[in-house]
DNA sequence: CGCCGAGTTGAACTGAATCAAGAAACGTGG
DNA sequence: CCACGTTTCTTGATTCAGTTCAACTCGGCG
């Protein structure tokens, strides 16, 4: 089962615990198209991926749409500063392809972290490596070249360019959608 | 006791626990160009600023010197993936003033993690935190302009234009020197 | 059919990089 | 306390990656 799977790359769980764990984690499915958090209002769910594909953004004050994050299979999505600190969410987020997730409840979570110190420890070795990974992003957008990104961007959503539309790509790299188009036919 | 207050800003801790925590915190005082990480080898310690100011940082491909973040008092300070991932880093980090603060090994700070779940708590906590911090200033790279971005570093650094170099701050903002200086002549 | 959103292509423009030369400030030794 | 070399900062001229604005292509769908 991918959520175990995916929890045991973290940190190993006793069994008795991973299954009460698994037990908060409700499946759901959702359709192209739906949105899950809306700016301004709280996030109250964490999910884990299962199938499909989503999207973080919001619009700026020029009225543009950017992507901030993209979220595929065996990711961990959530609006990390609203969910955490339940305070109203920055961003939205919407999914760009059917999909079926797992998700957990604030509460839920947050009675797990107070039971088990293991799912404790779990908790903040997965922020370690989400830490990790939006430094890398921040590095890459800070010293390399758009055709240098969309590269580094490939390796960590192969096929992302097949899935979402070249807009959201472009606006999550930091440059225009014809600097993209651009890039891509010199490839 | 400026450590003892900025946990408290985090989470409250017991008494007693908080007066082992502290035990295991070292008080150092390094030295203006003194360095505690090197490139290629594990970082070994965390530390919380009490005074003072540093910066880690690498040489790039082409043998220039980028700045990756500053550390200024009330800041908790280390390579992160070296650290807590004990493997070997990829920036090295220096003070940039002779400054006061306090360490804590690897061993000893998963030895607290170990005994105490609340300490676990304060580290996924903090992580969180850090991980906000390091979105943000994603955020400010991707979409401000130079002037933009400098004047959102003064916010987070208030004064860090008279402590630090004006090359270390220009590619902590990922841009020249040059153009930091000319940003400045206009303000 | 004809419209509509998504992607492409072109031309002009611009913010920031690069290269190059000086000016200031800074610390160390005589 | 001054002189000298080194590091730090400023200023100018040129170049370039990426933006902006605008027109055009293409495939899908009512």
């Amino acid at each position: 089962m991918p959520l175990e799977n995916f929890i045991n790359t973290i940190i190993q769980i006793p069994e008795n615990i991973l299954l009460e764990v698994k037990e908060k984690f409700v499946k759901k499915e959702f359709s192209k198209g739906d949105k899950i958090v809306e700016q301004g209002k709280v996030c109250k769910y964490l999910y884990f991926i299962e199938k499909g594909l989503s999207r973080s953004y919001y619009i700026n004050e020029k009225g543009k749409d950017i992507t901030v994050w993209f979220f595929a299979e065996n990711d961990i999505m959530t609006g990390v500063e609203s969910f955490f600190q339940q305070k109203p969410s920055m961003y939205e987020m919407e999914f760009l392809e059917d999909s079926i997730v797992y998700q957990i409840s604030y509460d839920d979570l947050n009675e797990l972290f107070d039971k088990y110190h293991i799912i404790e420890r779990f908790g903040r070795l997965l922020a370690i490596q989400l830490l990790t990974e939006v430094a890398d992003k921040l590095n890459a957008m800070q010293f390399q070249s758009a055709k240098e990104r969309y590269l580094f961007m490939i390796k960590k959503f192969p096929n992302i360019s097949y899935r979402a539309p070249l807009g959201h790509i472009a606006s999550y790299l930091g440059i225009t959608q014809e600097t993209l188009s651009r890039i891509r036919s010199r490839i």
